[in-house]
DNA sequence: TTGCATCCATACGCACGAGTATGGGTTGCG
DNA sequence: CGCAACCCATACTCGTGCGTATGGATGCAA
């Protein structure tokens, strides 16, 4: 019903733009993030951003709030129903590593986090990644202080991953090298 | 009236402008270096800036040619000149760790990788402490391609870590929680 | 069909920052 | 002393991108 492609373009809804938002974050960066050029690509003029944004500040908003609610039911959710604790965190550390495209965003806002509006994101969203690896860990066996500590470890290593190979693009890994150096992480950090 | 207040230089040079240039990054960023803001903080204007520089990115390339050439003489070599090979890791993360400065506008360059100056640098800094990392490994006996991975991991956690701690400012860790990260880390990552 | 809300186009104003033109002041040196 | 080379100030131009004003087009309900 929905068929929203880019030659047919009906009228847009708030979420076509935050949608297309997202989009542009993820290939280009929050600074690229401009109305006229957001318009043009869906085929429109700024005549029609401002009826439903009050401002650039206003889209951008709401594009991070869409983003961190879609992204609560994530693959946490899918590991969380594996029974055996101990299985849930080499699961994890498998699955993360092979969805690329849902980390575009995260690395794309890592980038701008001198921005105000998407700082509280960041620390509401690696907060709780970190607290599922706090508890991850502490039920695959560690005591608790240990377990934070190596859940913060863990993120900061998914973090700086991101950085140094998605958004910098060194060291270039075959997929033989990659998968490689998912498994020495999940020898190293997991007990 | 004495407009010149904060130096007594009268006269400018080009370091420093870079210097200021670096100055401005390791605080507010690459995007907010603009000549105008660093003539004021200069106590001069324009002017002054376009006769030393050709442009505003001339600016940024030399400053941060001029970084990537400090950054030369840092720690790696205090630590190349300790005897034991299996003392140097674990001396090398507590010096990091408490040596705060430094880092900051390497922080400053992660957020600012979408800009093509910036790439290039970036990639030749982390490619050498990396490589760095992959000998001190190697020389506490790892084998060669575990050490590289283990490299990988440990410079992706220093990277990620600088991020989340620095630029997110979570979570906030007293000077005893931060020092039990760093053991915690020097016990996991080290052999 | 009429009337109203929704959605968009066109044309503008305006702030901001890069870069230019040009002249004045200062310093070193013969 | 005097003259360059050097350093900086003032006053512009110009492109870019946000936001506004206003009217036209489209869909839906009565």
């Amino acid at each position: 019903m929905n068929v929203r492609q880019k030659p047919e373009r009906t009228r847009l809804s708030a979420e076509d733009w935050e949608d297309a938002a997202l989009n542009l974050i993820a290939e280009q960066g929050v600074g690229a993030l401009a109305v006229e050029a957001l318009a043009r690509q869906l085929g429109v003029t700024k005549g029609s951003f401002y009826w439903h944004f009050r401002t650039r500040e206003a889209l951008l908003q709401a594009a991070l709030e869409r983003w961190e609610q879609y992204g609560e039911r994530e693959i946490i959710n899918q590991i969380e129903a594996l029974p055996d604790p101990r299985e849930r965190l080499p699961e994890l550390f498998r699955r993360v590593a092979h969805e690329v495209q849902p980390h575009r965003v995260y690395a794309a806002l890592l980038k701008a986090l001198d921005h105000p509006l998407v700082v509280p994101v960041m620390a509401r969203v690696s907060k709780r990644r970190t607290e599922f690896l706090h508890v991850a860990y502490t039920e695959a066996g560690m005591e608790p202080t240990e377990a934070l500590n190596r859940a913060r470890l863990t993120y900061a290593a998914y973090v700086g991953f991101l950085q140094l190979n998605f958004t910098l693009g060194l060291p270039r890994l075959t997929h033989e090298e990659f998968d490689a150096y998912v498994e020495h992480m999940i020898a190293t950090l997991i007990p």
